[in-house]
RNA sequence: GUGGCCGUAGCUCAAGUGGCAGAGCACCAGACUGUGGCUCUGGGGGUUGCGGGUUCGAGUCCCGUCGGCCACCCCA
């Protein structure tokens, strides 16, 4: 075994699965783009006030799961848990209240957590996230969330159900919290231990319980949704209109809560059960308290966060995965040391022309270049210096057939390029 | 952080109740076609994750540790 390894809960991406991520994410980037997103590129550390401000000092995150650090000079940091904190931040800091709102950003980001890894779950995540800053209404949770779900849908996913629930503001939030802790204190004695725990500490967070007893006394707790005021009720409302309008399956859920302090109003969530207990693609809301914690204006935002491992997961699950074709066009092979400076050159040449070309590196005998030729998948093979040849020639073979011919070498690359064009034309390459 | 299952070559896996660490694929070289694919031959590769213990003898049994997986927890 090897005497080193990725730190746990982090992980090697090599090829193809390399490839794979290239092309989701530029698919996650095209979806932005078409939605008015602009890119947003945060640092990877903040000062660690910025995220127990941020995502709230009584949550699992910010208690358990942070890599947290001192730098050389004694100041806190820690490694982003999640994006939005870091984005709200430098919303305040840049001042972007005065850019002309609302402020639509994306990101694809690394986030860190020290969990417990498993299958869907990494210490070391990638997050495609959204973010609308200076948007009260309903349009713009709207906006983010089909920007969500869009993107799912393009990548090939067919049932994508949004689980929709509101969590109400300061103005009814507070009531109903009451209501709950008063329900749940009633059968405290029949409470499992983690939830008496999420009694003090995270209290909606009961209503995920597994526990079946705990499922079952969930059942018959309030819901945020009776408990709106009628601000957020109609808010909500027309939230789960919009998303009808535009045809996207939702599902109101009263046991959709988030984990973190600054949700308001908007929670949803889009699940995939194959996946196991990691099953969340992407979960995100509304944090119209966010900026204001963060020293800034009072400024609503309301965003999402998905993550890419997982959906990377559901692809190859789903079959969804795309062929991505790696192999030179065309190989060059060369027999004899005389003759490498002009293999070299030709190898040149065809790269200048837009052509992936290759050249061997080892030294090999012809016989190992057009096997590694042929194993790598390459459609030509230029032959240089094979004894026979008149100078100034070389031989241009064709690998699918083993037809070859003898041509001028200034010639070879318009050969070549050529037969590409014609050939791309004749399959319609691309898609 | 809690509980459980697992860890043998680069990959997928063999090696009855403890008894000489193997195969296929992959990789490299050679043979056969002037020069690849097909076929054949050979080769390199392992401290059985790591450390300790029991035993004449441990891949196999015990303890610890690291890593992966499943569930909890948490969440993307």
């Amino acid at each position: 075994m090897a005497k080193h390894q990725a730190p746990r809960g982090m992980r090697d991406v090599l090829p193809p699965e390399s490839d794979w991520w290239q092309w989701l994410v530029s698919r996650c980037r095209e979806a932005a783009h078409r939605f008015g997103y602009r890119e947003i590129r945060t640092p990877l550390v903040e000062h660690t006030e910025v995220f127990l401000k941020g995502v709230g000092e009584g949550t699992d995150i910010v208690e358990h799961e942070m890599y947290t650090f001192a730098d050389r000079a004694g100041r806190s940091l820690s490694l982003r848990p999640e994006g939005t904190a870091g984005v709200v931040r430098a919303y305040v800091e840049h001042g972007m209240h005065t850019w002309p709102q609302p402020v639509k950003l994306y990101y694809v980001a690394e986030m860190f957590r020290y969990d417990r890894p498993q299958a869907g779950r990494y210490r070391q995540h990638t997050q495609f996230g959204a973010e609308v800053l200076g948007a009260a209404g309903p349009s713009a949770d709207v906006d983010v969330l089909s920007l969500a779900v869009r993107t799912l849908q393009g990548l090939g996913l067919r049932e994508v159900r949004v689980h929709l629930n509101s969590v109400g503001d300061a103005r009814c939030r507070p009531g109903y919290l009451q209501a709950f802790r008063d329900y749940f204190q009633a059968y405290y004695d029949r409470l499992d231990e983690d939830s008496r725990r999420r009694l003090t500490t995270n209290p909606l967070r009961i209503l995920d319980s597994k526990v079946e007893q705990t499922r079952q006394i969930a059942r018959g707790a309030p819901r945020t949704l009776d408990y709106l005021c009628p601000d957020c009720r109609a808010h909500f409302d027309r939230v789960v209109r919009k998303l009808e309008v535009l045809g996207i399956a939702v599902e109101v859920d009263p046991l959709i809560v988030r984990g973190l302090d600054y949700y308001t109003r908007t929670a949803a969530e889009v699940h995939y059960p194959k996946l196991g207990a990691q099953s969340t693609l992407f979960g995100g809301g509304r944090y119209d308290g966010l900026a204001e914690v963060l020293g800034g204006p009072p400024t609503p935002g309301v965003g999402f966060g998905m993550g890419l491992e997982r959906v990377l997961l559901v692809l190859e699950q789903e079959g969804l995965l795309p062929e991505v074709d790696a192999s030179p066009r065309v190989f060059v092979c060369c027999e004899g040391e005389a003759w490498e400076d002009e293999a070299l050159r030709v190898v040149d040449a065809l790269r200048g022309a837009g052509l992936r070309a290759e050249g061997d590196l080892l030294d090999r005998s012809l016989r190992a270049q057009l096997r590694a030729a042929s194993k790598a998948g390459a459609r030509w093979a230029v032959l240089v210096g094979v004894p026979g040849t008149p100078a100034g020639e070389v031989i241009l073979r064709d690998l699918r057939s083993g037809e070859q011919r003898v041509v001028r070498t200034e010639a070879v690359v318009g050969l070549v390029a050529r037969e590409e064009e014609g050939g791309c034309a004749r399959t319609g390459a691309g898609s």
